[in-house]
Parts: C-alpha cells; sequence; structure tokens
DNA sequence: TAAAGTACTTTGTTTAGCAAAGTCATGAGC
DNA sequence: GCTCATGACTTTGCTAAACAAAGTACTTTA
C-alpha cells in the first residue's frame, strides 16, 4: 500500500495496547511506574486502586503474561508477601502507550473544541 | 466516611466511562464529535476508523443504547444510509471523560518521568 | 440474468472483567 | 486449645464485551 493507514484512516487509534488501556490496570501501572526500585505490595497496590483482591490478581495476571511486570513472591515473616515491579519492557511500552493515548487525547479534544475541518475532506454524504 | 476516595485510593481513575474507554467507540466518537451538525455515515466512520461492518455496527449500538449517539436510518436513493450524530448529552459526556483521561494522563506521565514522590507516605512495606 | 458490490445486521466464539467463595496461615478473645 | 476474625492472596463462576464470519436485502454492472 502506498498510504499510510493513518491516511487512509484518521480515527483508528491503533497505538493504544489493550493490556494498558483498560482502566484497572491502568490504575496499577501508574502506580508502579512511579514507585522506583522497591515496587508496590499487593496490598499497597489493592488500596492505591481500590480494587478488590480477586480483581487486582487477575489483572497482576495479566500484565504478568504480558511481561510488563514482575511479580516477586516472598514471606513477610511467615506471611506471604507479594511484591510487584514494573519490567524494563512494561516501562517501556507504557510510556509508548502513553505517548498514543496523548495523541487520541489531542485529537479528540481539538475534534470537540473546533467544530470541522479536522475531517478529512472525503466524508460527508454525497446529496 | 470523612476522606473522599481520592485520597484513600490516588490511584482509582474514577471517571472513566467504560462506554468511551474503548479504543473503537474512542476511534467513533472522536470521528463523530468533529463532525458537526451533519453527522457521519456508517461509511463514513467505518473508514476513518478502519472497523470492520459488524464490529461498528455492534458499537453504534451500544452508543446509541448508552444515549450518546442517535442512528438516523434514511434511504439514499434506494440504497439505505444510516448517518449517526453525537446527541447532546453524548458530547457532554465526552467532553467530561476526556478531562478524566487528560487527568489519569498526567498523573501517570508524572509516575513516570519524576521517580518517587508521587506516592502517599503510607506505602511501602514495612520491613 | 448472473455476478459483484453496498450497507448493513445477526450469529457464534473467544476473551475479559468482576464478585463471591475458597485457601491457608496468623493473631485475639475466652 | 478452640473458635472467630483478619490478612494475603487464588480460584471459580457468571455475565458482558469484542470481534470475525456469515447472512440479509437490496442495487448496479457486465
Amino acid at each position: 500500500m502506498t498510504d499510510s493507514n493513518k491516511d487512509v484512516a484518521p480515527f483508528a487509534f491503533e497505538g493504544l495496547d489493550r493490556v494498558f488501556h483498560e482502566k484497572a490496570r491502568l490504575s496499577i501501572v501508574s502506580s508502579l511506574v512511579g514507585s522506583g526500585e522497591q515496587g508496590l505490595t499487593f496490598t499497597d497496590l489493592k488500596n492505591m486502586c481500590a480494587l478488590t483482591d480477586g480483581n487486582l490478581s487477575r489483572h497482576l495476571q495479566v500484565l504478568e503474561e504480558a511481561g510488563y511486570v514482575r511479580l516477586e513472591k516472598t514471606y513477610q515473616g511467615r506471611r506471604p508477601l507479594t511484591c510487584c515491579h514494573l519490567t524494563k519492557q512494561g516501562r517501556t511500552r507504557f510510556v509508548t502507550y502513553l505517548n498514543a493515548l496523548e495523541a487520541v487525547l489531542r485529537k479528540a479534544t481539538e475534534a470537540a473544541s473546533s467544530a470541522d475541518d479536522v475531517l478529512p475532506d472525503w466524508v460527508g454524504r454525497p446529496v
């Protein structure tokens, strides 16, 4: 194809990684990305994101399977303690996602404020 | 409760309306919000958003059920022609969603750049 | 009039999200 | 020392969502 898809489908929003583009996981990863070396515990995340245990557990699994977080299962005393870290890849991909999101937001905001002239000229039904 | 939920769960990201927070529908609505009075046809949307027919059909249904778009089923000559408009409510809610999204983005970006000090002071496992 | 196209809708399958229940250990109260 | 509650999770089960593929009902072209 000669055209980039972007010209052809200007609102296709391709950069939005499904793994990140989900309320709960967005919360989790945003929390993690600012947590530095030490990461965050299961309980920290649960509180920061207001998620239920089961929910958080499931989403962490998804993020781990995607290779975006690493779960370190240790013990504090004799209680289980899961510590969650963003992987390097996770961080990189998340930044990419954020950039994509920013582009989307800009485009949408622009469209919402200016009425027209954001549309490609081939739209509009032929009367 | 005396605390607002925001203090308690700073990364809970509550304003993200599920109806909008989905790649395909975000595309659709972004396209529509800039389309002014006349709206967009099914085919316009299909092309602008690079969606399959079935997919677009389904998402439009969801948006219509939410009261965010109005589908005007007419004929152009003898062919069916569906014209899609954002409703007033749809527009308002979408702007609200965009604001929420912006807040999320800001928070995440900030967390991603500055390492710490975005975390509430009660996080971190007790060593 | 047969074949291809247009503008959709419906069906079916896979995946996702979430709440509720379950596990497995510790600590508190009696 | 035996319940009962609490903490830190995981698993199960159900409902809803997303997407592709097939279907419908036409019209246009060859």
